[in-house]
DNA sequence: GCAAAAGTGTTCGTACTACACCCATGG
DNA sequence: CCATGGGTGTAGTACGAACACTTTTGC
């Protein structure tokens, strides 16, 4: 069954060389995820094609010939949306549908992004803008599979909340305890027990109580909590695992 | 910060638009793993280059114009090493390093296989062969990054096989209960209590218990089990989440 | 003094851990 | 009868789940 033929190794070999055209292009794609309000945002920006409708898409474009993946996200959501991420890992490979773009066959990278979008806010009264954060559960319909990329972005979000000390990148630092858990449970859509998830994410020993004290919201001031990511880095290398799971 | 311009406008629809040319081409590659003498096994193909050096590598090649990704690598290794796999997912686009191909900027999407490898394996004598399992821990060194390639998926097994049961398409159906203990101990690289083991894998009601008797061994028969991917799904539907840890 | 959010402990049950002996067969 | 691998139960412990009242501030 796996036995060499001189017909087989011919076609490794063709498949294997440069002699094929090929006409795909690559790109890229970003998810950024932001929470503010109480709620998650993904960040989206308006695109006009050739049929000069405008299309809400997700910040990306091709990579050039000299250029990383990683570099040409990075590239993408400054130029598009002037931003630096906080946390930033590659989702999945979008290119099963050859026609996910109408013009050309296109590969795209999709990433992750997460980022603190508390002092972002967009104000809603100037039509002109071009980027803009829509709330995770109330994205329009996007040019190209974006729709599809952004619910891969979002169960990936879901998960890796449980074991990943992620959900920090999206808040601010310090932050209240209130936020933490607020996002949570608006994440993983149920309620959490504020008691058992305190004692939890306390007991991991990465999370540090500082002596400032935050007066913004009514009723009592909440002390401010800082992540210690070094502490977190230096923990994983000893074998700790980050998990916190709920019923 | 969000704020639009006209700079930044023209720059979105130029890196979305086609004017760029772009010499990139798109590849996959395929980690195939096998499970046979109780140990876990890489599946290799020889190449030879320009230089005539020949040099083992992971199954993959360029995709065609017309052709999605998943069915690129399905026909790279049918073509090259005649197998039909019982896994495949996605693993990692490898994309960061421009000279990873030093022909040419290659950006591969490497794919995460598994097949049951019991009854293919190959014979030793054959130095004709150019298809061949490798054992994890004693892979040569390939070409271009595949060696990184190959521990990404290795990683990606190791944490799978905690949280899906995925051991099963290593192994035949039935199989024996001590080869699944065996596969556990060997990719988790731990021990495993086995009767803590049978029990949990049991409890989740997804193996079922046959008659046959396997005489294969020296020492007590063993009754085969058979793995029902069918009652999973269901299970899956209903909310059950497959997750199997050990000290 | 009342509304609003912060802070805090205990009990109960479940699930993981550790651990050792007998059984069925082939040679 | 001996070697080889198959099959099984229990006791202790640790961790997750459920649950309600007091505290501090602003208005």
């Amino acid at each position: 069954m796996l036995r060499y033929s001189i017909k087989k190794y011919i076609c490794v070999h063709f498949t294997h060389s440069f002699f094929i055209m090929q006409n795909i292009k690559v790109a890229v794609d970003a998810v950024v995820f932001g929470y503010h309000q109480n709620q998650l945002h993904v960040l989206l920006i308006q695109q006009k094609f050739g049929s000069s409708q405008p299309y809400w898409a997700l910040p990306g474009g091709l990579v050039r010939d000299d250029e990383a993946l990683i570099d040409a996200v990075k590239r993408e959501l400054s130029e598009e949306t002037n931003l630096v991420v906080n946390y930033l890992e590659q989702l999945y490979t979008f290119g099963d549908d050859i026609n996910r773009d109408s013009r050309n066959r296109v590969v795209s990278v999709a990433y992750f992004a997460l980022i603190d979008s508390n002092g972002l806010e967009i104000k809603a009264d100037t039509d002109a803008e071009n980027v803009q954060w829509f709330p995770v559960k109330e994205i329009p319909h996007l040019a190209f599979d974006h729709n599809q990329i952004i619910d891969l972005a979002f169960l990936r979000l879901k998960a890796k909340l449980s074991y990943q000390p992620i959900g920090f990148d999206l808040l601010p630092n310090p932050f209240l305890f209130s936020e933490l858990e607020n996002l949570y449970c608006i994440i993983l859509e149920k309620e959490i027990d504020r008691r058992n998830f305190r004692k939890k994410m306390l007991s991991f020993g990465i999370i540090e109580e500082t002596e400032i004290i935050s007066h913004q919201k009514s009723g009592r001031p909440a002390k401010l909590f800082l992540f210690n990511q070094q502490k977190y880095s230096q923990l994983t290398q000893e074998g700790f695992h980050f998990e916190i799971k709920f019923a």
